[in-house]
DNA sequence: TACCAACTTGACCAATCGGTCAAGCGATGG
DNA sequence: CCATCGCTTGACCGATTGGTCAAGTTGGTA
């Protein structure tokens, strides 16, 4: 034998299972945020991940099927990062950590950032259960943070939800609306020089407007 | 004669032209943001507009000329508002005013903030053209102002291009992502409380973050 | 009345798409 | 060597959809 190869349970010709099914989400997360639910065809999903589409069809029964794993994925991704920033205590520091972590999210994952901003503007009809639940808990709890910092008087007092929201928007408008931020500035794509800009002035303006005095 | 109609060039039976027309545009706004180009089919904005698709494709030749249309409204509605607020000249009135007038936009208009959103998360295919010339000058044109007031120390130095981005992402989300909004709130849909709360909550984080104090 | 232009509409078609199927392939174990 | 199992794949199918068409209908006009 030339070397042992270490398949997992069984071998097969090309790759591994799991290998080929990351290949099809990967193709899946770029095909559905570029033309959407509908917009995307299993034949290009395949195409650009290399297989027939056939094949993706045993690894994946259905379109829809496929599309939540995808969904899942990016809701998990997110939903992990979240969890990394909950303990930071401080106001400044634990909301310029926030806002960083997700424009980061923003610039190294804009396609599974626009499947959900696709999946949300339609209605969310399959995601409107886990905003109304773990997103909603999730949500709860910062806001309850919030309250607590307001209440120490070491911020202002805002509607802390609304804060949230507003976190959530200029962060994310990075990605999704990547395009349109682009041709404002006069460029092509987004660079890493500007997302360093967005950060500066997202935390600037978010946190003076927090801090600044007494009210 | 009963009455002296006035045909603007030929009556017909039922409505005018243009009634028909505006019919067929509100349903395909409506479609369209729902299900996204690709998944909004003729069939179901002639049904929503109660016309038979073949009179729908007498007045828009093809899905994607009635898809143009309603882009082109939007985008004209969108612009003639912002016209509206380029003459104020107190950077707290003027920020203040913008943020409101575009939550109102939301607010009353939430399908055209979706179609317009859907068409930039896939890469503005039909309105790249307008983002990089009319956008683009306006948003210059704008930022020279937010410079003028930073040079004469009215607000704080920050990236003017982004400080727009900002606005514009904060306010947008209350239409596009209104679903999600409105489950952390705890809510089913959006009430005219929210978007007061909404802009109390923009102004004074905003507003504050670029006039408190010098820097 | 006869005619015409604008408008309406049911029936129809070609193309696309999600999904199926059966035949084949490679490797492992007996 | 053979049987089996997991995987691969080209060919195919029914359903949907954008768009067409030709036969109407309506109302104004000469």
């Amino acid at each position: 034998m030339a070397s042992a190869r270490k398949p997992a349970l069984k071998s097969s010709k090309s790759g591994n299972r799991e290998e080929t099914q990351a290949l099809i989400l990967s193709a899946a997360e770029q095909v559905f945020a570029e033309f959407g639910y509908k917009g995307a065809t299993t034949g290009r999903i395949a195409e650009l991940a290399g297989v027939p589409k056939a094949n993706l069809h045993y690894y994946f029964k259905t379109k829809e099927n496929l599309y939540h794993q995808v969904l899942e994925d990016i809701v998990n991704t997110w939903f992990a990062a979240a969890a990394e920033f909950d303990s930071i205590e401080d106001p400044e520091e634990a909301i310029s950590h926030y806002v960083r972590l997700k424009l980061r999210l923003s610039r190294e994952r804009p396609l599974g950032s626009k499947v959900f901003a696709n999946e949300i503007i339609h209605g969310a009809p399959n995601l409107i259960g886990y905003l109304r639940t773990t997103l909603k808990d999730w949500t709860d709890a910062k806001a309850r943070v919030i309250e607590q910092w307001i209440a120490q008087g070491r911020i202002r007092p805002v509607d802390p939800h609304h804060l949230l929201v507003m976190i959530w928007a200029t962060t994310q408008t990075y990605a999704d609306f990547g395009v349109q931020v682009a041709a404002v500035l006069g460029k092509d794509d987004l660079e890493d020089a500007d997302f360093e800009t967005a950060a500066e002035t997202l935390t600037r303006i978010i946190l003076r407007g927090l801090l600044a005095g007494a009210d």
